[in-house]
DNA sequence: TTTTGGCACTCGTGTGCGCAGAGTGCCAGG
DNA sequence: CCTGGCACTCTGCGCACACGAGTGCCAAAA
């Protein structure tokens, strides 16, 4: 242990962040000389040598050959977007193209379809956005109609305007006076509530109907309780898979895996739901559990409508991305969303 | 013109034809040896090299380089296409694959979601569903709620379970009475009607209310208009983007305009539109109006519930395809679906 | 103790050359 | 009209070689 926690000096982290910035500019293994150049550290190659065999020693930085410059690590990147990098802002133009391109949006599926084309438009990488999550969101209505003697639509209406349908097969006739009735008491009991509470507060219904009705009603609340249930409906949209062709050279290596994992949704969703609520996530290189992101990054944030977050979404990278930048993006395209559920 | 029609004779034909099955496995420029090895052309080598100068005069093939072999041009696959091939009938057990894929769909959602997996699979190629459009389909039931005194939901189910839901701002306090009397209305006039006749049928249904209740009537009823009316709203599903990856070697030149092209949806959109109805449509190369799409060919075909084509699907793929396989797929698939849409 | 300049060493990249192999076009004979 | 033979033209590959970037190490300077 005492070995690993060897202090890094100034100078050194210093060294480590020109790095780091200068291999996500140029994509190709920087060196001492260049180092020096182009950042003015104040001190000759040969010194930046030592340190760089240092950072390599405790296996921050790594060459890939042995007359070439250095390429950061994973361990690198880690450290340098814990201790080394600030989030970049977004400027003002900036911030004011994203809510206007937002503010245009009419329905949920639109504020989602224009989030993900926007995220992926300023940070030029993949961008991922969860539909708002129905565990999260409360009941604005739900509404019970007949489509035939037996069989009853429900409709379930949330508050990030989400809408879910299912089909009730009802074991007998169903009455108009009847469905109003339940409609009316259904919604007077979960209305404004949040999803998972509804069950809860509803169990006791059907003995509050006549003995003849129950069988009914409890039918409909099965299916109800069903789609509350249901959190595999939680859906995705990703947008700029064309950003993968930026990568580089050694590419059709490296984007065979991305694509299939952006095609299973059920790795991208587990790849969001590792994302801490509030704070934003990186996950970098072999830290993301997928395999076949092992060579890219994920930066991912939770966003909701008031203060507490519904979904998340983020980006997909490589790890040699800009990281301050794209945290910026995605920070800041997160909270605008927030506002136009908010809003709506 | 005259020069233009020369007759080419029925072995031509069959180099031809084996050219394009060479290329087509192999993926590498085909020569004359090979060719009398693997297809039994009873003719020499030195045969079908005039045969092939022939073809290349004509403009079916060409060579890459002076000493390499030849290679099937647009129009080459163009006239296999249309002369040549068979479409490949799916196998037994390919068949009661794809039924039994299909079967386990729960909603429409899932069904296209289903379809367009299944056909990326099949083909090994990238797939495009088409939602069924809201043009073609009837009004199963048109519901309204009332959210607050003077909001209300539209909700509008079709025959192919799409479901659209609005918002309606409407004039004034809407009573619940005037709502289930509009409704009772609606969905008398307009059950079971095509989209698009709707409006007609509506039109003068504010006239039948009481003077005081026709400006919320026609709030509602323009809303519904809107609704039917946005064929914008067209949607598409695509899945095998990953199977771009196994183009070739030249490709990340040919693989970054696709996949640009592939998050256009109004590309996707125009792509499937230039799609006739009934039968199957192949676009080869050039012949593709986007220019992204110059060297991908385009198969498609319309589906639909009844006799009658709601929507379209079908694949993408680089020119050099197995045009008989992939066609025989895609029809497969676009029959089953029609049938699952058909009993749903 | 830390920094620096110098120097030898390593190794990847680019270049030129030659050769083998595949495929063609053409021509004369069947 | 088909066929066998032959000369020709390319591409791709292997190889040798030089170049240059970058390193590691060491001894001297700070």
């Amino acid at each position: 242990m005492a070995g690993e926690v060897r202090q890094l000096d100034d100078r050194k982290l210093a060294v480590l962040r020109a790095i780091v910035q200068d291999y996500v500019g140029t994509e190709e293994p920087v060196g001492s000389k260049a180092l020096v150049e182009r950042h003015n550290l104040g001190v000759s190659p040969a010194t930046v040598r030592n340190d760089m065999a240092a950072l390599e020693e405790e296996g921050y930085i790594h060459q890939p050959h042995t007359s070439a410059g250095r390429i950061p690590t994973d361990k690198g990147y880690r450290l340098f977007v814990d201790k080394l990098a600030e989030v970049k802002p977004m400027s003002a133009p900036e911030r004011r193209a994203i809510r206007h391109f937002l503010d245009g949006a009419v329905d949920l599926d639109d504020v989602v379809a224009r989030t993900v084309r926007l995220l992926a438009q300023l940070t030029r990488q993949v961008a991922v956005v969860q539909y708002p999550s129905l565990t999260r969101s409360t009941v604005r209505h739900i509404e019970l109609v007949a489509l035939a003697p037996a069989k009853v639509m429900l409709v379930l209406i949330t508050n990030t305007g989400r809408v879910e349908q299912r089909m009730v097969d009802c074991p007998g006739t169903v009455g108009e006076t009847l469905l109003a009735d339940l409609r009316a008491r259904i919604n007077a009991r979960a209305a404004g509530q949040r999803l998972p509470d509804v069950p809860g507060l509803l169990e006791d219904l059907p003995a509050t109907f006549e003995q003849i009705d129950r069988p009914t009603v409890s039918t409909v609340l099965a299916t109800l309780f069903e789609a509350l249930a249901e959190q595999n409906e939680e859906r995705i949209m990703l947008a700029g898979t064309a950003n993968l062709t930026r990568l580089g050279h050694d590419f059709p290596l490296t984007i065979q895996p991305v694509l299939e994992a952006l095609e299973e949704q059920v790795v991208l969703l587990r790849l969001l739901g590792e994302t801490t609520d509030a704070a934003m996530t990186v996950r970098i290189g072999r830290e993301n559990a997928y395999e076949g992101l092992n060579s890219t990054s994920v930066v991912s944030v939770g966003y909701g409508s008031g203060d507490e977050s519904v979904a998340k979404l983020g980006v997909i990278g490589p790890t040699r991305m800009d990281y301050p930048g794209t945290m910026g993006a995605v920070r800041a395209v997160a909270r605008y969303v927030g506002q136009i559920l908010a809003e709506s």
